[in-house]
DNA sequence: GTTTTTGCACTGACCAGTCAGTTCAATTAC
DNA sequence: GTAATTGAACTGACTGGTCAGTGCAAAAAC
């Protein structure tokens, strides 16, 4: 009677079933919102009777919070990563930022359900997950702060910039230009949409340099 | 149309319910959300029977979709005037963008459950008021779109930019700087905010020292 | 005397969460 | 080998409650 769980640290069974409820309900709550979507909906959609998804999560809250953690888990380690791998490869400040606007871009490129729903919920309050919310939030825009300060520090970036207002209108830049590319011109390329972004964000855009 | 105090599409009474109910629920249609807020909540807050509710508006979505084409339309006269008081002073047309970043976090910091309804829903779809959002949607950012023509007709701005996606991007810049300031730092100035975004706009962020 | 609002009871659809029962892969017994 | 046993994973009908929208007579406002 041994805890038998045999199969590998976890069954792969239930992980798998996790997986297929946070893909059903990531597409679903971003289109319909939170409390317009089901939870016979998710079930359906994931293949599977509703009962296993009480059997899986406490209740749809903790089903979303989860869903949420996870994902902005993601992003926060791929922009980490983009300016760490700048870094190594001795690049400015302003390479790092400019390799985690292409790191934010691949991320909504690859989860743009994700990220619409991210953005439905960041500045609504009275949810139950809020406070979760809060927390992963300041998880990754403080990776952006940290390029920032850095660049001050080194002299690289003007000392009178407001960290963290400008770390959250680069974020609020590269959100919004890539949510309406995936929504309305969803053919172009992400190099394409990443070039205007740069351009914007190196202060080229004032100033002739016609082609 | 005449202009008497009196008529202005209907009587002044009907048209002060029709205000009472759209400003209770904007507050908690942007902290609930829209399905989980409920027309006996709107009714209550605007501290108006139910029946009155259905007396002037079709439906719950209707009474949304209404608020929606309202707010956006405010903001929309709001950045073409401020535009167009630019061009008349003579000013360039970062000077109109820097305008109407202005004019932008004005109408944040008054309409802040607006906004952040409107973000909520902007990218949603599927929705019965997706069409109405996106036309009002497109009105607002016209204007955007129409200075950085300009800019770049006149050879302010280079002809290499995307105009439509780098006005997503100014949008994105100004809305989540706003929000996140609404949200977290709201005693700080109005001025505090725009110098900040305006020191971003004019790529004064990179190039050590300042004013 | 017409328009607007009120108050409130009512309905029918919908939905989160429950639970008694079933499936099945792995383990143990023979 | 194969039969019996175990327990985690899963199922889906069911329940208790909620909510959008209705109907209407009477009051208030204009």
């Amino acid at each position: 009677m041994e805890s038998s769980s045999a199969t590998r640290g976890g069954s792969t069974r239930r992980e798998a079933t996790r997986q297929k409820l946070y893909e059903a309900a990531v597409t679903l709550i971003a289109e319909q919102g939170f409390s317009a979507t089901t939870v016979d909906e998710i079930a359906e959609r994931a293949g599977v009777a509703k009962g296993t998804v009480y059997y899986n999560f406490a209740s749809k809250s903790v089903l979303f919070e989860e869903l949420l953690r996870h994902g902005v888990g993601l992003l926060t380690a791929s922009l980490r990563e983009a300016a760490e791998r700048t870094a190594r490869d001795g690049g400015t400040k302003v390479d790092a930022l400019d390799a985690m606007i292409r790191a934010g871009l691949v991320f909504i490129e690859r989860y743009p359900a994700f990220t619409q729903l991210y953005v439905a919920e960041l500045w609504r309050t009275n949810r139950a997950w809020q406070s979760t919310l809060m927390v992963v939030r300041q998880q990754a825009v403080a990776v952006v702060e940290g390029v920032l300060h850095e660049g001050v520090a080194a002299g690289e970036f003007s000392a009178e910039i407001d960290v963290p207002l400008t770390a959250s209108a680069l974020v609020g830049m590269v959100l919004v230009a890539a949510l309406d590319w995936q929504s309305f011109q969803p053919e172009r390329s992400l190099d394409d949409v990443h070039a205007a972004l740069s351009r914007l964000l190196q202060g080229r855009v004032s100033g002739r340099s016609g082609s």
